[in-house]
DNA sequence: TCTTCCTCTAATGTATCCATTCAGGCACTT
DNA sequence: AAGTGCCTGAATGGATACATTAGAGGAAGA
């Protein structure tokens, strides 16, 4: 019924997050509790419960009596959440499999026809998180698919820079590796289709490799950021 | 020089986290705003702050307008987060050795001395923990030693039910695996360190199915608890 | 010119008060 | 007797006002 959450923390959490993952919002951007606060019509308590979900959800660095900060990562840190990505996400879809229905395939093909047809990178982003969404859909395990959507989320902005330089050939390549997937998916095959999945992290993690240059374009230009994550830990274990 | 964080909210984020861990918060158990507040004379401000940040750690379960529940876990659950640690903790544990110093290797020495040595449960608990913590600690993945210390804590209660159940016998298979990932460590093997660490938490889980009454052991009595993690992930992603 | 200390300001952290929501119980209807 | 609806209170969500901190900038000294 609602589109939007009757909580105001909710509401403001969404848009912020929205703005993060679309590329309004650059890693390393500062973001001011009195200038949002202000901008959505609300004080600044709402403003900070909303800063802590997106912490929870990895899209915000926060440290303690100086700030907020979209979250951004350096190229290890890249690099391990693909490492991380390439050994929990079979273990999600292996626990979706058995429980998709017919008509989850039937959209994972749509998805699929769709990608192979655009050529669009914004477009390329949503449709390619869809399908593997979708393939996750089954599962129950709530916990394991929070942590796979943090890792989505925070890596999201590297992933749009690496899309638009490496361009339509890494389209194709993905696409391929897609088939293979939904093949396998499509029988039901949690084997073949885990191991495809598997393999498809880890050439897109390669590949990534290739362009370390997407760190650079993604953060924003200025702001006094906090280097990487570790800033974010320190003061939380403080 | 501050033993405690001048924050509130952190302050508070702690004494509620060490409540938890050391059992005296049993999962399931409601936690009151204002009773917090009262006791620890602030405001609930700083508690709600603290509420996310033990979100953020998994230790609490937040529904909005609703309240505030220690994390509890089903045995499905319970089990997919060792699946989870299964996968990434040799990661982790691949990611320090190489710049583990001797006197890490010295201290995990010490403390499987201790282990040994040892019968009372929460001294187990301890040792056990810090033998692990302390393995990781050349690792400079914050990202993915944050997500380890987040199923270390949301499962502990569950561990420290399951080495009540099983006793000794469990302890010394548990030193007797911790001698053999001691050993490669040692070595700077990474390769038979992490394979080790695979097999130990992967019969860990396999020892735990076979008591799956330490979920209910380690519920609390009462309280109205939302039933698992599903609650809290349907109320944020509204 | 560089360093150090101080000051001041902008932004965050906290307290108090008010608004809103949800759960449980009771009365009423069918 | 079962179910529905309202009503009340306890607990959470949010706004305003104040306290405190971090960090930038400048003044003074070497």
């Amino acid at each position: 019924m609602s589109t939007t959450s009757q909580v105001a923390s909710q509401r403001i959490a969404d848009v912020l997050a929205a703005r993060i993952l679309d590329g309004t919002l650059a890693p390393g951007s500062r973001i001011k509790q009195d200038q949002l606060a202000d901008e959505l019509s609300t004080s600044r308590i709402p403003v900070r419960e909303a800063l802590r979900i997106l912490e929870t959800r990895g899209l915000v660095t926060l440290r303690a009596n100086s700030g907020a900060w979209v979250m951004s990562l350096s190229l290890p840190d890249l690099e391990m959440s693909y490492e991380i990505r390439e050994r929990i996400e079979p273990l999600l879809l292996a626990d979706s499999i058995p429980r998709l229905t017919d008509e989850h395939v039937a959209r994972m093909r749509e998805l699929q026809a769709e990608i192979v047809a655009n050529d669009d990178v914004e477009r390329f982003l949503v449709l390619d998180r869809e399908f593997h969404e979708v393939s996750y859909a089954g599962s129950e395990a709530t916990h394991l698919a929070g942590m796979v959507r943090g890792l989505w989320d925070t890596t999201q902005p590297y992933r749009r820079a690496f899309v638009r330089q490496a361009g339509t050939q890494e389209s194709w390549v993905i696409a391929a590796e897609h088939d293979l997937i939904l093949d396998a998916v499509a029988r039901r095959d949690v084997d073949i289709a885990t191991r495809m999945l598997t393999v498809h992290i880890r050439r897109t993690r390669l590949a990534l490799l290739e362009h370390p240059e997407v760190i650079e374009q993604s953060m924003a230009p200025a702001g006094g950021a906090p280097q990487s994550v570790e800033s974010a830990a320190s003061s939380r274990g403080r």
